[in-house]
DNA sequence: TATATATTTAGACAAATATCTAAATATTAT
DNA sequence: ATAATATTTAGATATTTGTCTAAATATATA
């Protein structure tokens, strides 16, 4: 859980996962969105792995990210406690 | 939406939540609960109140927290534009 | 094999964060 | 009024975080 909130935290690892939402796409791809290094959306990426919010498969010289939307359901659980 | 993740990101304060999900409580029942000091949980309680995750009310001289949770729809709602 | 392209790793740095102690503010009780 | 209790504010500090550039790794192409 920690690391799912930790990996929501932040505007850009949301944004990505916005845009993964949309269509599978290669780190560059995403980079490409961003106003920010490709070093630095790499990171991004490897923290939202470590939440396993986002997979990955490697496909030549490039690799593809796709979202994990059953991590979603643990958060949406979560909340869900709080419903009265 | 900004807030909200950023308050949601330290497991204290998500604990705090919790605690105030049972029932309302001062800022020293609260502290109470923890291993940490006063000031460092007025700071806790000071972000849950910026993300609108909390209210309060003054009480003679004890201040009564409560959660809020219409901001809990908010995420959810979040939350729910990942579920395919 | 040499070069170009895609991505990550390493290392540095400034800004944000969680924590602390000491002091300030507010209320209650003696 | 004074002292005690509840809470916050202020200021300091160590850790974490987001970002960068430079270098490393891996694959594809000429």
């Amino acid at each position: 859980m920690n690391a799912i909130f930790k990996a929501l935290n932040d505007v850009t690892r949301r944004e990505i996962l916005e845009l993964l939402k949309v269509k599978d796409l290669s780190a560059g791809e995403i980079a490409a969105h961003f106003n920010i290094s490709k070093p630095s959306i790499s990171h991004h990426l490897d923290i939202l792995k470590r939440a396993d919010l986002i997979t990955f498969e490697k496909n030549g010289q490039f690799i593809i990210y796709s979202i994990n939307t059953t991590v979603m359901e643990d958060v949406l659980q979560w909340i869900l406690t709080f419903k009265k």
